[in-house]
DNA sequence: GTACGACTTCAAGTACGCTTGAAGTCAAGA
DNA sequence: TCTTGACTTCAAGCGTACTTGAAGTCGTAC
């Protein structure tokens, strides 16, 4: 498989696979006259990327995630440690929107014409 | 007031409030032998910008509730459609990270040890 | 008068996740 | 053979919100 079905298949563009491979987060390719080479194995590696971005891991972090270089990941601790931190960033996260939709409200509550100069915000 | 001690007030750095200035988010400063003077109510619209800041805005959008050029300005209606807007956004944020706590907690019930060769993930 | 800190402008750098462009190579179809 | 489209590398650009650096000016204290 060479890159261009290997992104439709991903459904990504194929300057994406190139940076994925250019950051690490994919092995290096193997090259046929010059073109990146594709096992199906690459397709599962891009939909845990993909599952992984959605969970809201950056791309850093995925390839901490898919690094099998620790002792950890061959028992599965090492993605579930990091699964765990994420979970609690998420928490604090949806925390801080809490806040953010309290102040928006509180300001929509205040009968208030001109923000600079409501008593709420500026005080 | 000069820089440095507006900037102290609001608990900014100079190069910060410079950047405001430049974007238009304040508006050019007088300046006395070449530099910035201003008056309290810089510190106020300092402020309110950082109120808007907190509850999600870009700068981008904070310029927009802060323009007093159009009619709703003066009644206060613009900047409470951006609010609500903007509360409409905080809302779908919220139900967006919803799903990635899902997602991650999907994962962590399985029992793999390997993303790659999870059936969760890769199907 | 000189040292010092705070200021000035302008340009470039940072992080993140890509995309875009230039210039060139390769394989397949007409 | 020639065209076409997909590929290659390398470098630079985008958006957001700033920060940093260079090179120079200003005001105050000594």
């Amino acid at each position: 498989m060479i890159i261009g079905e290997l992104a439709r298949l991903a459904g990504l563009a194929t300057s994406t696979v190139r940076y994925y491979e250019e950051i690490g987060l994919l092995p290096r390719a193997a090259r046929a006259s010059g073109r990146r080479v594709y096992g199906y194995e690459t397709v599962n590696r891009l939909t845990v990327i993909a599952f992984a971005k959605q969970a809201g891991f950056t791309l850093a972090e995925v390839r901490q995630l898919l690094d099998g270089s620790a002792s950890e990941s061959r028992t599965g601790v090492r993605w579930r440690k990091l699964a765990a931190a994420k979970l609690v960033e998420l928490e604090a996260l949806e925390a801080q929107i809490g806040t953010m939709t309290s102040l928006l409200k509180e300001a929509l509550r205040c009968g208030c014409v001109d923000l600079e100069l409501c008593g709420k915000i500026v005080k």
